[in-house]
DNA sequence: ATCTCTGCAAAGGCTTTGCAAAAGT
DNA sequence: ACTTTTGCAAAGCCTTTGCAGAGAT
Protein backbone atom coordinates (compact mmCIF):
# COMPACT_ATOMS: atom_id res chain seq x y z
CA UNK A 1 0.00 0.00 0.00
CA UNK A 2 2.89 2.73 0.91
CA UNK A 3 4.65 2.62 -2.13
CA UNK A 4 6.69 5.88 -0.96
CA UNK A 5 9.48 4.15 -0.33
CA UNK A 6 9.69 2.70 -3.94
CA UNK A 7 8.82 6.38 -5.66
CA UNK A 8 11.72 8.00 -3.34
CA UNK A 9 14.24 5.16 -4.55
CA UNK A 10 13.59 5.91 -8.00
CA UNK A 11 13.55 9.31 -7.39
CA UNK A 12 17.03 9.35 -5.44
CA UNK A 13 18.13 6.95 -7.95
CA UNK A 14 17.70 9.46 -11.02
CA UNK A 15 19.36 12.13 -9.51
CA UNK A 16 22.19 10.37 -8.68
CA UNK A 17 22.73 9.07 -12.01
CA UNK A 18 22.63 12.79 -13.00
CA UNK A 19 24.56 14.18 -10.40
CA UNK A 20 22.31 15.40 -8.35
CA UNK A 21 21.09 14.91 -4.78
CA UNK A 22 18.37 13.93 -2.86
CA UNK A 23 17.61 15.85 -0.16
CA UNK A 24 14.71 16.48 2.58
CA UNK A 25 12.68 19.25 0.49
CA UNK A 26 12.58 16.88 -2.56
CA UNK A 27 11.79 13.99 -0.19
CA UNK A 28 8.82 15.93 0.82
CA UNK A 29 7.47 17.27 -2.22
CA UNK A 30 7.84 14.19 -3.98
CA UNK A 31 5.88 12.26 -0.73
CA UNK A 32 3.41 15.03 -0.66
CA UNK A 33 2.92 14.67 -4.27
CA UNK A 34 2.54 11.07 -3.79
CA UNK A 35 -0.16 11.65 -1.14
CA UNK A 36 -2.49 13.97 -2.44
CA UNK A 37 -2.89 12.11 -5.83
CA UNK A 38 -4.84 14.71 -7.50
CA UNK A 39 -2.94 18.37 -9.01
CA UNK A 40 -1.52 20.84 -6.62
CA UNK A 41 -0.70 24.44 -6.49
CA UNK A 42 2.94 25.26 -5.70
CA UNK A 43 1.25 26.68 -2.76
CA UNK A 44 -0.56 23.75 -2.07
CA UNK A 45 3.03 21.76 -2.09
CA UNK A 46 4.44 23.80 -0.29
CA UNK A 47 1.62 23.86 2.72
CA UNK A 48 1.62 20.36 2.33
CA UNK A 49 5.31 20.02 2.61
CA UNK A 50 4.99 22.21 5.80
CA UNK A 51 3.26 19.00 7.68
CA UNK A 52 5.89 16.76 6.15
CA UNK A 53 8.83 18.46 7.14
CA UNK A 54 8.82 21.93 8.80
CA UNK A 55 11.71 23.93 8.14
CA UNK A 56 11.43 23.67 4.43
CA UNK A 57 11.23 26.63 3.35
CA UNK A 58 8.73 27.95 0.23
CA UNK A 59 11.81 29.10 -1.78
CA UNK A 60 12.77 25.07 -1.72
CA UNK A 61 9.85 23.36 -2.73
CA UNK A 62 9.66 25.64 -6.03
CA UNK A 63 13.59 24.57 -6.74
CA UNK A 64 12.50 21.16 -6.02
CA UNK A 65 9.70 21.05 -8.62
CA UNK A 66 11.47 22.55 -10.82
CA UNK A 67 14.25 19.87 -10.65
CA UNK A 68 12.07 17.20 -10.51
CA UNK A 69 10.57 18.45 -13.50
CA UNK A 70 13.74 18.36 -14.88
CA UNK A 71 14.04 14.88 -13.99
CA UNK A 72 10.78 13.95 -15.51
CA UNK A 73 9.29 12.87 -12.18
CA UNK A 74 6.93 16.00 -12.38
CA UNK A 75 5.24 17.02 -14.68
CA UNK A 76 3.15 21.08 -14.47
CA UNK A 77 -0.14 22.09 -15.94
CA UNK A 78 -0.32 25.55 -16.83
CA UNK A 79 -4.52 26.04 -15.66
CA UNK A 80 -5.76 29.94 -17.09
CA UNK A 81 -6.55 30.75 -13.51
CA UNK A 82 -4.78 30.48 -10.54
CA UNK A 83 -1.71 28.83 -9.92
CA UNK A 84 0.44 26.20 -12.16
CA UNK A 85 -0.71 22.92 -11.10
CA UNK A 86 1.85 20.16 -10.26
CA UNK A 87 1.51 16.20 -10.22
CA UNK A 88 3.63 13.23 -10.34
CA UNK A 89 4.53 11.47 -13.82
CA UNK A 90 2.10 8.77 -13.41
CA UNK A 91 2.98 5.15 -14.87
CA UNK A 92 0.76 5.78 -18.06
CA UNK A 93 1.81 8.83 -20.59
CA UNK A 94 0.84 12.20 -19.95
CA UNK A 95 -2.51 13.07 -20.32
CA UNK A 96 -4.30 16.49 -21.02
CA UNK A 97 -6.19 18.06 -18.46
CA UNK A 98 -8.74 20.34 -18.35
CA UNK A 99 -9.94 23.15 -15.60
CA UNK A 100 -13.70 23.95 -14.79
CA UNK A 101 -14.20 28.15 -15.13
CA UNK A 102 -16.71 27.48 -12.30
CA UNK A 103 -15.38 25.32 -9.64
CA UNK A 104 -11.78 25.29 -10.57
CA UNK A 105 -10.82 21.97 -10.28
CA UNK A 106 -8.74 20.23 -12.97
CA UNK A 107 -9.83 17.25 -14.87
CA UNK A 108 -7.93 14.36 -16.16
CA UNK A 109 -8.63 13.82 -20.01
CA UNK A 110 -9.02 10.60 -21.31
CA UNK A 111 -5.15 10.37 -22.91
CA UNK A 112 -5.22 10.55 -26.73
CA UNK A 113 -8.21 13.17 -26.86
CA UNK A 114 -5.99 15.55 -28.60
CA UNK A 115 -4.23 13.26 -30.86
CA UNK A 116 -5.99 14.17 -33.55
CA UNK A 117 -5.84 17.86 -32.75
CA UNK A 118 -1.85 17.11 -32.87
CA UNK A 119 -1.85 15.63 -36.15
CA UNK A 120 -3.76 18.09 -37.75
CA UNK A 121 -1.98 20.79 -36.28
CA UNK A 122 1.15 19.17 -37.21
CA UNK A 123 -0.16 18.55 -40.84
CA UNK A 124 -1.77 22.04 -41.64
CA UNK A 125 -0.10 24.69 -39.48
CA UNK A 126 3.39 23.00 -39.16
CA UNK A 127 2.90 23.43 -35.07
CA UNK A 128 4.21 20.52 -32.78
CA UNK A 129 1.17 20.17 -29.98
CA UNK A 130 1.92 19.30 -26.37
CA UNK A 131 -1.36 18.30 -25.02
CA UNK A 132 -0.49 18.26 -21.63
CA UNK A 133 1.44 20.78 -20.89
CA UNK A 134 -1.95 23.12 -20.75
CA UNK A 135 -5.49 22.97 -19.05
CA UNK A 136 -8.02 23.14 -21.54
CA UNK A 137 -10.87 25.46 -19.69
CA UNK A 138 -14.76 24.93 -19.72
CA UNK A 139 -17.58 23.80 -17.50
CA UNK A 140 -17.72 20.43 -15.38
CA UNK A 141 -20.38 18.17 -15.29
CA UNK A 142 -21.38 19.10 -11.94
CA UNK A 143 -21.43 22.92 -12.80
CA UNK A 144 -22.77 22.15 -15.77
CA UNK A 145 -25.82 20.79 -13.60
CA UNK A 146 -25.80 23.43 -11.51
CA UNK A 147 -26.08 26.55 -13.76
CA UNK B 1 -8.97 52.22 -44.55
CA UNK B 2 -9.04 53.30 -41.03
CA UNK B 3 -12.60 51.67 -39.59
CA UNK B 4 -11.60 52.78 -35.83
CA UNK B 5 -14.09 55.74 -35.87
CA UNK B 6 -16.45 52.69 -36.47
CA UNK B 7 -14.95 50.37 -33.65
CA UNK B 8 -14.96 53.40 -31.24
CA UNK B 9 -18.52 54.50 -32.36
CA UNK B 10 -20.02 50.90 -31.65
CA UNK B 11 -18.15 49.93 -28.65
CA UNK B 12 -19.59 53.61 -26.86
CA UNK B 13 -23.13 52.81 -28.11
CA UNK B 14 -22.84 49.25 -26.38
CA UNK B 15 -21.26 50.95 -23.31
CA UNK B 16 -23.88 53.95 -22.99
CA UNK B 17 -26.30 50.62 -23.90
CA UNK B 18 -25.32 49.25 -20.53
CA UNK B 19 -25.21 52.76 -18.66
CA UNK B 20 -21.66 52.64 -18.87
CA UNK B 21 -19.52 55.30 -20.33
CA UNK B 22 -16.92 56.17 -23.19
CA UNK B 23 -13.71 57.35 -21.50
CA UNK B 24 -10.40 58.20 -22.79
CA UNK B 25 -8.46 54.66 -21.10
CA UNK B 26 -10.89 53.22 -23.13
CA UNK B 27 -10.61 54.60 -26.17
CA UNK B 28 -7.32 54.81 -25.94
CA UNK B 29 -7.79 50.86 -25.72
CA UNK B 30 -9.66 49.68 -28.10
CA UNK B 31 -7.52 51.98 -30.86
CA UNK B 32 -4.31 50.21 -29.05
CA UNK B 33 -6.11 46.39 -29.78
CA UNK B 34 -7.37 47.61 -33.17
CA UNK B 35 -4.06 49.26 -34.60
CA UNK B 36 -2.05 45.84 -33.32
CA UNK B 37 -3.92 43.19 -34.93
CA UNK B 38 -2.10 40.51 -32.89
CA UNK B 39 -2.41 39.46 -29.40
CA UNK B 40 -1.22 41.92 -26.69
CA UNK B 41 -0.13 41.54 -23.07
CA UNK B 42 -1.71 43.55 -20.59
CA UNK B 43 1.31 45.27 -20.46
CA UNK B 44 1.71 45.48 -24.18
CA UNK B 45 -1.38 47.35 -23.89
CA UNK B 46 -0.29 49.88 -21.41
CA UNK B 47 2.59 50.32 -23.60
CA UNK B 48 0.73 50.82 -26.71
CA UNK B 49 -1.68 53.26 -24.92
CA UNK B 50 1.29 55.30 -23.48
CA UNK B 51 1.50 56.03 -27.18
CA UNK B 52 -1.76 57.29 -27.50
CA UNK B 53 -2.79 58.50 -24.25
CA UNK B 54 0.25 59.54 -22.06
CA UNK B 55 -1.46 60.30 -18.97
CA UNK B 56 -3.98 57.00 -19.03
CA UNK B 57 -2.91 55.19 -16.06
CA UNK B 58 -1.66 51.40 -16.21
CA UNK B 59 -4.39 50.74 -13.95
CA UNK B 60 -7.13 52.53 -16.08
CA UNK B 61 -6.05 49.84 -18.45
CA UNK B 62 -6.52 47.19 -16.72
CA UNK B 63 -10.22 47.75 -15.53
CA UNK B 64 -10.75 49.15 -19.37
CA UNK B 65 -9.73 45.53 -20.68
CA UNK B 66 -11.99 44.01 -17.99
CA UNK B 67 -14.98 46.40 -18.93
CA UNK B 68 -14.50 45.88 -22.63
CA UNK B 69 -14.13 41.66 -22.06
CA UNK B 70 -17.46 42.18 -20.15
CA UNK B 71 -18.70 44.35 -23.16
CA UNK B 72 -17.91 41.07 -25.33
CA UNK B 73 -16.00 43.62 -27.25
CA UNK B 74 -12.59 42.02 -26.06
CA UNK B 75 -11.17 38.47 -25.70
CA UNK B 76 -8.96 37.12 -23.29
CA UNK B 77 -6.64 34.37 -23.93
CA UNK B 78 -4.54 32.40 -20.85
CA UNK B 79 -1.44 31.71 -22.06
CA UNK B 80 0.62 28.86 -20.28
CA UNK B 81 3.77 30.83 -19.66
CA UNK B 82 3.48 34.79 -19.15
CA UNK B 83 0.92 37.27 -19.51
CA UNK B 84 -2.91 37.01 -20.41
CA UNK B 85 -2.97 38.29 -23.71
CA UNK B 86 -6.00 40.63 -25.03
CA UNK B 87 -7.32 41.22 -28.78
CA UNK B 88 -10.47 42.59 -29.98
CA UNK B 89 -13.54 40.16 -31.13
CA UNK B 90 -13.50 40.23 -34.54
CA UNK B 91 -16.53 39.57 -36.74
CA UNK B 92 -16.10 35.81 -36.95
CA UNK B 93 -16.34 33.33 -34.21
CA UNK B 94 -13.65 33.13 -31.37
CA UNK B 95 -10.92 31.01 -32.37
CA UNK B 96 -8.80 28.41 -30.20
CA UNK B 97 -5.44 29.94 -29.78
CA UNK B 98 -1.66 28.05 -29.66
CA UNK B 99 1.36 29.69 -27.88
CA UNK B 100 4.97 28.79 -28.72
CA UNK B 101 6.95 27.27 -25.92
CA UNK B 102 10.45 28.75 -27.29
CA UNK B 103 9.56 31.76 -28.43
CA UNK B 104 6.20 33.28 -26.79
CA UNK B 105 4.51 33.72 -30.08
CA UNK B 106 0.48 33.43 -29.75
CA UNK B 107 -0.47 32.15 -33.25
CA UNK B 108 -4.09 31.79 -34.04
CA UNK B 109 -5.48 28.17 -34.90
CA UNK B 110 -7.87 27.44 -37.44
CA UNK B 111 -11.82 27.82 -36.43
CA UNK B 112 -12.97 24.30 -35.23
CA UNK B 113 -10.06 22.49 -34.70
CA UNK B 114 -11.29 21.71 -31.45
CA UNK B 115 -14.96 20.84 -32.64
CA UNK B 116 -14.32 17.40 -32.50
CA UNK B 117 -12.83 17.02 -29.27
CA UNK B 118 -15.63 19.42 -27.91
CA UNK B 119 -18.24 17.43 -28.38
CA UNK B 120 -16.53 14.58 -27.46
CA UNK B 121 -15.68 15.97 -24.24
CA UNK B 122 -19.63 16.89 -23.57
CA UNK B 123 -20.51 13.37 -25.09
CA UNK B 124 -17.81 11.24 -22.82
CA UNK B 125 -17.02 13.25 -19.62
CA UNK B 126 -20.07 15.36 -19.73
CA UNK B 127 -17.38 18.46 -19.52
CA UNK B 128 -18.43 21.89 -21.64
CA UNK B 129 -15.36 22.99 -23.60
CA UNK B 130 -14.41 26.95 -23.75
CA UNK B 131 -12.33 26.21 -26.08
CA UNK B 132 -11.16 29.69 -26.89
CA UNK B 133 -9.88 30.68 -23.49
CA UNK B 134 -6.65 28.80 -23.20
CA UNK B 135 -3.95 28.87 -25.43
CA UNK B 136 -2.01 25.33 -26.00
CA UNK B 137 0.99 25.27 -26.25
CA UNK B 138 4.08 23.10 -28.41
CA UNK B 139 6.31 24.62 -30.48
CA UNK B 140 5.96 27.09 -33.98
CA UNK B 141 7.20 25.93 -37.52
CA UNK B 142 9.48 28.98 -36.76
CA UNK B 143 11.02 27.19 -33.86
CA UNK B 144 11.00 23.53 -34.73
CA UNK B 145 13.39 24.36 -37.88
CA UNK B 146 15.63 26.02 -35.41
CA UNK B 147 15.32 23.37 -32.84
C1' DA C 1 36.64 17.39 0.07
C1' DT C 2 33.76 18.88 -3.29
C1' DC C 3 29.98 20.57 -5.45
C1' DT C 4 25.01 20.75 -5.01
C1' DC C 5 21.37 22.46 -2.43
C1' DT C 6 19.21 24.96 1.22
C1' DG C 7 17.30 28.84 4.18
C1' DC C 8 16.71 33.36 4.32
C1' DA C 9 15.24 37.68 2.78
C1' DA C 10 14.57 40.58 -0.72
C1' DA C 11 13.00 41.74 -5.17
C1' DG C 12 10.51 40.70 -9.24
C1' DG C 13 6.43 40.59 -12.64
C1' DC C 14 1.72 41.04 -13.20
C1' DT C 15 -2.57 42.45 -11.38
C1' DT C 16 -5.94 44.33 -8.05
C1' DT C 17 -7.83 47.61 -4.76
C1' DG C 18 -9.23 51.88 -1.73
C1' DC C 19 -10.05 56.41 -2.07
C1' DA C 20 -10.82 61.21 -3.27
C1' DA C 21 -10.86 63.91 -7.42
C1' DA C 22 -12.30 64.12 -12.28
C1' DA C 23 -15.19 63.31 -16.11
C1' DG C 24 -19.17 61.42 -18.85
C1' DT C 25 -24.15 61.47 -19.36
C1' DA D 1 -26.49 66.77 -10.68
C1' DC D 2 -25.61 62.16 -10.52
C1' DT D 3 -22.70 58.02 -11.11
C1' DT D 4 -19.25 55.99 -13.32
C1' DT D 5 -14.50 56.07 -13.93
C1' DT D 6 -10.05 57.72 -13.27
C1' DG D 7 -5.24 58.59 -11.26
C1' DC D 8 -2.51 57.59 -7.77
C1' DA D 9 -0.17 54.74 -4.63
C1' DA D 10 -0.06 50.86 -2.15
C1' DA D 11 -0.62 46.17 -1.53
C1' DG D 12 -1.43 41.54 -3.31
C1' DC D 13 -0.31 37.05 -5.22
C1' DC D 14 2.82 33.88 -7.12
C1' DT D 15 7.42 33.15 -8.20
C1' DT D 16 12.42 33.91 -8.71
C1' DT D 17 17.06 35.16 -7.23
C1' DG D 18 21.74 36.27 -4.63
C1' DC D 19 24.30 34.73 -1.22
C1' DA D 20 26.64 32.45 2.52
C1' DG D 21 26.23 28.35 5.08
C1' DA D 22 24.59 23.47 5.36
C1' DG D 23 24.34 19.04 3.40
C1' DA D 24 24.91 15.02 0.13
C1' DT D 25 28.05 12.07 -2.20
Amino acid sequence: MDDDGDVLGLVAARLRARGERMTAPRRAVVTALASHEGHLGAEDVVQAVAGIDAGVHRASVYRSLEALSALGVVQHVHVGHGATAYHLVAAGAPHPHAQCRDCGAVVDLPPGVLDAVGRRLRRDSDFELDAGHVALSGRCAACRGRG
